[in-house]
DNA sequence: ATGAATGCAAAAATTTTGCAGAGAA
DNA sequence: TTCTCTGCAAAATTTTTGCATTCAT
């Protein structure tokens, strides 16, 4: 583990934010800063009800549309990544806005980053092929994790019971 | 082009996803038929919406809940790939039901299929390095098409024309 | 002071669900 | 005949929008 890098990490981010918002002229109102605050720490991936739930601890009165509003806002400046959830609501992830890889549980819903090297090669013989202007990419995996392996094996064993009963 | 391979193609596909779903028992109705149709002609990359408004053609009475209900249970036992467009609705593929990667243009929503080859590899590592069991992934490339750029070139024209009067 | 952001409520958009009746097996 | 599927309407979700008020600059 390295939290002090980690630590190091969420303060520039909060800092590039901060700075681009600023050069983009937006303003820093304090429902905004804390929004910022939730995803540049760069824990987890948070979805918008979550980032609303933390936001409203420190300001109750925040409405879920500001957070809607200055998620979309950030998307929209590149500050942080959004990641769709199949049979989920959308994450977000400020930690690391740009396009890299993710393990996505199909149960439980947990995401993971990866960190496979880039696809840049990849990206320009698509964009040779195609004619697209390619701008991003995702690249996820869908799977069960260790933990709701383990349970699923639990509710099997039980299901085997029922019936040997 | 292969047009002759390409019927062929959903002449299969349609009899693979009829005989999957008599296999499980389902029922063949007409609008379930239709809706098959649709998903296994592989043509495009249809949203619910759009296979709705086909479905009615044959079948005007046909309600939405029945087509998001037939996608589902095709979704569910794996005869179609769903793909999630960020800022549009979801789409649906018959013709190629297993992941595959995608460019998608970020204005017209507009879906085009590639053929990189598998990720198996990857895959593997991921599975040992995470404990996850992977079941599928999604590798898909947003960009412009070039439509949409020859589009964008001339509204930029046209913006400077009227910023230069 | 000025214009942008907030909060609220209403509206959209998308998807799911319950249930009575129709119809495939 | 039986049980699934359909169609309709209502509900649940998720996200967007309009507008008066507040507030950052």
């Amino acid at each position: 583990m390295n939290t002090h890098s980690d630590s190091e990490n969420s303060l520039s981010r909060m800092e590039e934010m901060v700075s681009k918002l600023r050069a983009l002229e937006f303003r820093l109102t304090p429902q905004r800063m804390a929004v910022l605050e939730v995803l540049a720490a760069g824990e987890g991936h948070p979805s918008v009800k979550e980032v609303h739930e933390i936001v409203k601890r420190k300001f109750p009165t925040t409405s879920i549309a500001t957070i809607y509003k200055t998620v979309n806002l950030l998307k929209r400046i590149n500050e942080i990544l959004e990641i769709s959830i199949p049979g989920g609501s959308k994450r977000y992830e400020g930690g690391k806005p740009f396009p890299h890889p993710h393990v996505i549980c199909i149960r439980c819903k947990k995401v993971i980053d990866l960190d496979l090297g880039p696809l840049k090669d990849i990206t320009t013989r698509i964009a040779d092929d195609t004619g697209f202007e390619i701008r991003s990419h995702r690249l996820d995996f869908f799977g069960v994790c260790g933990d709701c392996k383990s349970r699923e094996k639990l509710t099997q064993k039980q299901r085997r019971q029922r019936h040997d009963k």
